[in-house]
RNA sequence: GGCGACGUAGCUCAGUUGGUCAGAGCAUGCGGCUCAUAUCCGCAGAGUCCGGGGUUCAAGUCCCUGCGUCGCUACCA
């Protein structure tokens, strides 16, 4: 037998918090193409897990007063623990922690190491003993740490570096021959244009004075190998490279699925770094977007963080993995509200799957005592009765689209065939036949083909809801073993329900939400949401720190070689300062000349376009337009202004 | 500023290579049925396909430009 075989991962999850509602899409969408692939017939493997190396770890677990390894295990415990309750049947569960990986990781190291492709190099750079980090001079706010406030100092560290510039072409070339390699295909583009600029080496050690809780590089003790160098290892390590059996199975009929914000070390580092290392480069990536929770990027200051557990108790797991399947154009950010993820509870799986499956049983019922009937050919040629064309064409829509990742669509192929159905019914009307003996052949053949849509449904719902998908089958008397689940090739043969049996009367497969209590139980919030988010709160002591001024322009020209700055000088009474102003687009050096404006006064003096700026002006800002603040009054320069 | 994506009915969005492409779902209004979870079915809305130019016998669909939204990136103080 030589089954096809594809290998399906999450990213692993770091473990600096808990699970949210965009881990749980990631997971639940590699699933989801698991199952679908399994029904096709494949062998699969599905991998999921966690990152646990690194600084954010350690200080996390500092806080908390316990050992690094302990607070990964209790996160990386949530992140398990998650798993049963999305219902994801991931094959192994991996962590960076485990020792396995950790000397696949070496073992990675030395041969890239040994090829010559890392080499050690030292630099200078702006060093913040607080963050115990690098800062670009740009990250800075007023030429100090954000997180501390105070001045980064200048030092000097050695490191070692992955060549990444040499395998940029060979990368770009490896993209645009490969179609499938990034999909959907605006990430391609995305990945594409960026690589149009030179790529900088990837540093990927920390020296142990800084870090120690990192995987140790095996050609110097003295250093630990970073971040993505370590994580995205896992994708070969959990397959045992190089010798395993899964290995050998499955690599590289590879699909990674991962959110948008890590295109670059999935899309440029990874496959760089198998070629490196002499691996073959893994099938491909699917990138999807961001969930967006009423109408905001999810932030823990806004408090719109959405706890999958949380939702999975309120609407039940197979509604859940419905509504993110069905909401989200794959590769697209999609929107989680309440009233959406009702709205489609209500309307697709109560209205219109779930009461076609229970009008359909009880008429079988009511009319024939649960007996299942067969169908009478001749009216049902006559009367072209049968649903198998529409079944054909609905399978082959879903197969066409699940393949894609294009979850939505291969949804939306199953709803057509369950409208059909409901306009079948309303078109036959079997409460009309039923009242007349003559008519029974007909009543027959018509609640046998709606008998045999449900059971074609139930098999196309699996990959999304498992759990519903046995639900139905046991009613029709279809069930089969534990865990167990009908192939495309099983479920695509017309007239298979088993005729003669007894078909209970249904159960309510999906409630309806009672949208009513919904809106008197929650306060409506109707708060536009600020663009861009509301950053942090802050007290009067923080805004106390920021020193303003009133001040006059009294000398403006244009900077040589930028439509953007103007050169100022500012008079704020005790001293006139130089002010370099980003308001060129908006302002001329002739009008802007005598402005009353408000100048922060104690920031720290940075170099733009070669000029000093000694200060700063409030303005407002929309798109191009900038508008200077002002007074609406005159007022000596110098004032302060709170 | 640079690069890129997008801008289609009240809302969310489909619309492949230019010619039944002016659509679907939800919401709304009216009508029908009663098997069903007050569910289902039918009909209606008409929207300058962001504005303006252009190519073409023919353009949401191609080109240019303006505006707007978003992403990446930068000299954003």
């Amino acid at each position: 037998m030589n089954t096809k075989k594809v290998f399906f991962t999450t990213p692993i999850y770091y473990v600096n918090a808990k699970p949210h509602l965009g881990h749980a899409y990631t997971s639940i969408a590699a699933d989801v193409a698991t199952r679908f692939k399994k029904m096709a017939g494949f062998e699969t493997f599905f991998l999921t897990g966690t990152d646990e190396h690194g600084d954010k770890i350690v200080q996390a677990a500092e806080k908390q007063n316990t050992t690094p390894k302990e607070y990964a295990d209790n996160i990386s415990r949530l992140f398990q623990d998650l798993l049963p309750v999305l219902n994801i049947e991931n094959n192994f569960f991996i962590r960076t922690t485990d020792p396995s990986h950790i000397k696949i990781v070496k073992n990675i190291l030395s041969k890239i190491h040994e090829s010559g492709d890392i080499y050690f190099s030292s630099y200078e750079g702006l060093y913040c003993f607080g963050c115990e980090r690098f800062y670009q001079e740009r990250e800075l706010v007023g030429g100090k740490c954000p997180d501390h406030g105070t001045v980064p100092e200048v030092i000097k560290e050695s490191n070692y570096f992955f060549k990444m510039g040499k395998y940029q072409e060979w990368l770009i070339n490896h993209i645009k021959t490969n179609p499938d390699f990034i999909r959907p295909k605006q990430y391609k583009k995305e990945i594409l244009s960026f690589l149009k600029e030179p790529l900088e080496d990837l540093c990927i050690s920390r020296p142990k004075s800084r870090l120690t809780w990192g995987i140790t590089l095996p050609f110097d003790e003295e250093y630990v190998t970073y971040v993505w160098f370590d994580a995205l290892v896992n994708y070969i390590s959990a397959l045992s490279f190089p010798d395993g059996e899964l290995f050998k199975k499955f690599w590289p009929n590879t699909r990674h699925f991962v959110a948008k914000d890590i295109i670059k070390p999935h899309g440029i580092y990874w496959p760089i770094m198998l070629k490196a290392a002499g691996i073959k480069i893994y099938n491909g990536l699917n990138v999807h977007g961001f969930w967006n929770v009423k109408g905001s990027k999810m932030s823990k200051s806004i408090g719109n963080v959405t706890d999958p557990i949380e939702v999975t108790g309120i609407y039940g797991t197979d509604a859940f993995r419905y509504f993110l399947m069905r909401e989200m154009v794959f590769g697209l950010d999609a929107n989680f509200t309440r009233e959406t993820i009702v709205s489609r509870i209500n309307s697709d799986l109560a209205n219109d799957l779930g009461n076609l499956f229970s009008r359909v049983l009880s008429m079988n019922h009511r009319y024939f005592k649960g007996e299942v009937k067969g169908p009478d050919k001749k009216i049902q040629e006559e009367k072209m009765l049968s649903l198998e064309p529409d079944a054909v064409t609905a399978i082959d829509a879903f197969t066409k689209a699940m393949d894609l990742c294009e979850f939505h669509r291969g949804i939306g192929a199953i709803w057509q065939f369950v409208s059909i159905m409901n306009k079948y019914i309303d078109k036959n009307a079997p409460w009309v036949l039923a009242k007349d003996d003559a008519e029974k052949p007909y009543l027959e053949t018509v609640i046998y083909n709606l008998i045999e849509g449900l059971r074609l449904v139930s098999g196309l719902i699996y990959p999304v809801m498992p759990e519903t998908s046995c639900k139905m089958q046991k009613a029709l008397n279809m069930e089969k073993g534990n865990n167990e689940f009908y192939t495309l090739k099983e479920i695509s043969q017309w007239g298979q329900i088993k005729k003669g049996s007894i078909i209970e009367n249904p159960k309510i497969l999906f409630p309806r939400i009672d949208t009513d209590k919904i809106k008197s139980s929650e306060p409506v919030k109707l708060a536009k949401p600020f663009k861009p988010a509301l950053k942090e709160e802050i007290t009067i002591d923080d805004f106390a720190k920021v020193d303003l001024r009133t001040g006059i322009v009294i000398k403006a020209e244009k900077i040589k070689n930028s439509n953007k700055l103007l050169k100022l000088q500012v008079d704020l009474g005790a001293e006139t300062r130089q002010v370099i102003a980003g308001v060129a687009k908006s302002y001329t050096p002739e009008e802007i000349t005598g402005k009353q404006v408000i100048v922060v006064a104690n920031l720290k003096e940075v170099k733009l376009m070669g000029e000093i700026s000694q200060g700063m002006l409030l303005a407002a800002t929309h798109t191009k337009k900038i508008v200077l603040s002002g007074f609406d009054k005159e007022i000596m320069p110098g004032n302060p202004v709170k």
